[in-house]
DNA sequence: GCTGGTTTTACAAATGCTTTACAGGCGCCG
DNA sequence: CGGCGCCTGTAAAGCATTTGTAAAACCAGC
């Protein structure tokens, strides 16, 4: 997801091998966390117990110090906070041990990635840490609540796509600057390699953005075209 | 955990295996249950004719008596007590077998903590023996009495299924965002692992809740539905 | 068996996104 | 100033996906 301005989650990785690491890093980011990766025990347990983090992925499997000793220690400072172990063991032992230090939840390698966020979102939701109102984006006359898909205006209640939702808060995210078609593409929309643009889905979408939070649509002080470089947003900072 | 507001449920848990058994306490006693347990199957048999628990966990492979013949036992006595079997065996015969004999789930070993949990609680929210939120829960509109399975409006009498009370419930605890199905169907249906859904269940439990609780159920004002994320509740806080 | 609740099936309808097509508009040159 | 291009605005049509829902199938409890 993208454009996530606020309250992202914080995830506390500790994977010793690097390219799972990575790619754990990657898919919780783009999935709106803020992560902290550590392929160490001894550093991921200072990390742990630094604090500030609202869950932690924890390779069983670790030089150094395992993963149990790990939980054990950050158990005794945070009851409370969910820790997901990861493990290629699959034995009764290894639950048995994951058990009884108090992990949340156990996933077993290999597994899939949609499961493990789905995981670690179940398990945060349960601890009521999950994407809690994310901040609204005050633009001066509207108001945009991105979770809900919707805004305010003089107490008017406007609903927005999940893609106008994206749009305004990549916009917002770069107030003070036009921001071009192509831009947009790849940064919103995902596509790549978009070198010759003949698609004008960009255009329709600020139209129909104009119309929903715009005063006056033909003439629009919110979402403004800077000819030849692209759409700024304006309104409130 | 959402709205426990009255006494723990009462949980027996059968399971010869020291270790997992303590495990199993740990993690049951710190989600807000009272637990019994017990490492041995005359004992268990015993305990659970006693009576007082809501539900039983029960491990298939018991000395001296074995989970089947428990379940068989109990069922005599109590035909509704839920029971959700433990076992490391997967085959289909011996899930079709558990089920047979009366089993309300099966979950094979090794079995991730939190999706035992929530199935637990599903269960339990099924049987209806459970009533978590005693408090009526105020739509504007409607009424909804949880405990009784029924609800108001202008007067009129309105009943509903357990599983409609425990998605409203469900939506409630979500008030101001949308709830996906794919949450629905893991947090109130109790399904694990629900990545790819194909089932239309969700949608067809939406539309007879807005037949029975919308003024007018084409034009939805407390269920909506946000295309693309799922659905959200809306009336008095 | 019946019965009430739930799920699947199957198809219709609605919605959001993209494309198409055309109409202005803006800048720049002479 | 007027004309020529290129950029932008937007209505309308097309398309794919999501959602609504009737009806049938399923299933456990009596």
């Amino acid at each position: 997801m993208i454009g996530m301005q606020t309250a992202k989650p914080r995830l506390l990785i500790i994977e010793d091998e690097q390219a799972i690491l990575e790619g754990l890093t990657d898919v919780f980011v783009y999935n709106g966390y803020e992560v902290e990766p550590v392929s160490d025990g001894v550093r991921g347990l200072e990390a742990a117990l630094g604090g500030g983090h609202h869950l932690i992925l924890l390779d069983i499997m670790l030089p150094g110090m395992d993963g149990y000793a790990i939980c054990n220690q950050v158990r005794e400072v945070d009851r409370r906070l969910p820790i997901i172990m990861l493990t290629a063991k699959t034995s009764e032992e290894d639950i048995v041990r994951g058990l009884r230090m108090g992990a949340d939840d156990y996933v077993p390698k290999p597994f899939s990635i949609r499961e493990l966020v789905a995981r670690v979102e179940a398990v945060l939701r349960r601890s009521g840490r999950l994407h809690r109102d994310m901040a609204a984006l005050d633009l001066g006359e509207v108001i945009v609540h991105p979770e809900r898909l919707s805004g305010t205006r003089a107490g008017e209640e406007i609903p927005f796509t999940s893609r106008e939702v994206e749009i305004l808060l990549y916009l917002a995210g770069c107030r003070g600057r036009p921001v071009s078609r192509q831009e947009l593409l790849t940064e919103v929309w995902g596509y790549s390699n978009v070198e010759y643009i003949e698609t004008r889905t960009v255009d329709i979408h600020m139209t129909k953005l104009r119309r929903k939070i715009e005063r006056d649509p033909k003439h629009p002080e919110l979402i403004v075209t800077v000819r030849g470089k692209g759409y700024q947003l304006r309104g409130a900072p």
